[in-house]
DNA sequence: TATTGTTATACTCTATAACTATA
DNA sequence: TATAGTTATAGAGTATAACAATA
């Protein structure tokens, strides 16, 4: 399974290449990626990332700070906020998406057609595997990335 | 190619799971996995993690104060040193690895053996076509990780 | 009392720029 | 001059523990 293990190194790489070239760290992407469909709250936002809520107070106060993400406070709850996309976050997760899309597109080249489907659809049983035998709830199943046991991400 | 990045961050997961039980940053096992098979200078080993020269002297600065690694003085040039592991570097890189293959072993374990394979063949072969047509030496091939044009892991 | 979120603090990890010591 | 490595500095990301406000 060592190939597993380098390959994960790769498309971190190829994800905090795509991401860099909009100014954004990894984790900043990775945040836009999450919130394209939803509207948590932090300690719902801290599952989702597998880290802490502490850390992800942080992690919001960063991208907030630079205009890609709202605090929206909720009316049921005086205690609570939501995090949803800014205007400008919306676009950026659009375009990161689609520059991430382009280059692992190009890292798969060497694959025949059948076996590009083949990795991905491999990838994803995976993936839902973990996520069913772990109880995690993966949402709607988009890029979230992670669920692990230990918030230590 | 959405299930590959969500696996990426699975592996990822597990990878810092596995190491933390060692009380180890994902980092830090890297750089231990790194040197199983090599003694590389400060810049080669640069090179390898895709680092700045700079993190890795950082990086090696905390794996030294924990007595992971020692840096070796090379007679015929006395600006260069080697980075070696020491004993109970090289113990701890044998246990984490073996973590690893274990929980990795779980991960797939939704897979048939002929699924299994399938995957970690796929994965093989991905990396090894990136290296091929980025030109990146990944030496003996072992989990060495993420060669990428900029440094900016 | 329990939950939601923040703050204070301390590390790790990373890069850029400037530096030292050799080649 | 060029190369090998370090230092100074700054910032992101993370966790733990303690806290405030609200339920």
């Amino acid at each position: 399974m060592d190939g597993l293990v380098q390959l994960s190194f790769l498309v971190q790489g190829i994800l905090t290449d795509a991401a860099g070239a909009y100014e954004l760290s990894l984790q900043q992407a990775r945040l836009l990626g999450v919130l394209r469909d939803r509207e948590p709250g932090m300690a719902q936002l801290a599952g989702v990332l597998g880290l802490d809520k502490s850390s992800t107070t942080g992690l919001v106060a960063r991208a907030e700070r630079r205009g890609l993400v709202r605090r929206v406070a909720v009316d049921e709850d005086r205690r609570a906020v939501r995090v949803a996309l800014s205007e400008h976050g919306r676009q950026l997760a659009l375009t990161v998406a689609a520059e991430v899309e382009r280059r692992l597109d190009e890292a798969v080249g060497g694959l025949t057609e059948t076996n590009r489907k083949r990795l991905s659809q491999l990838a994803s049983q995976v993936v839902h595997h973990h996520a069913r035998s772990t109880g995690v709830d993966l949402g709607t199943g988009r890029p979230v990335a992670a669920p692990s046991q230990e918030p230590n991400r």
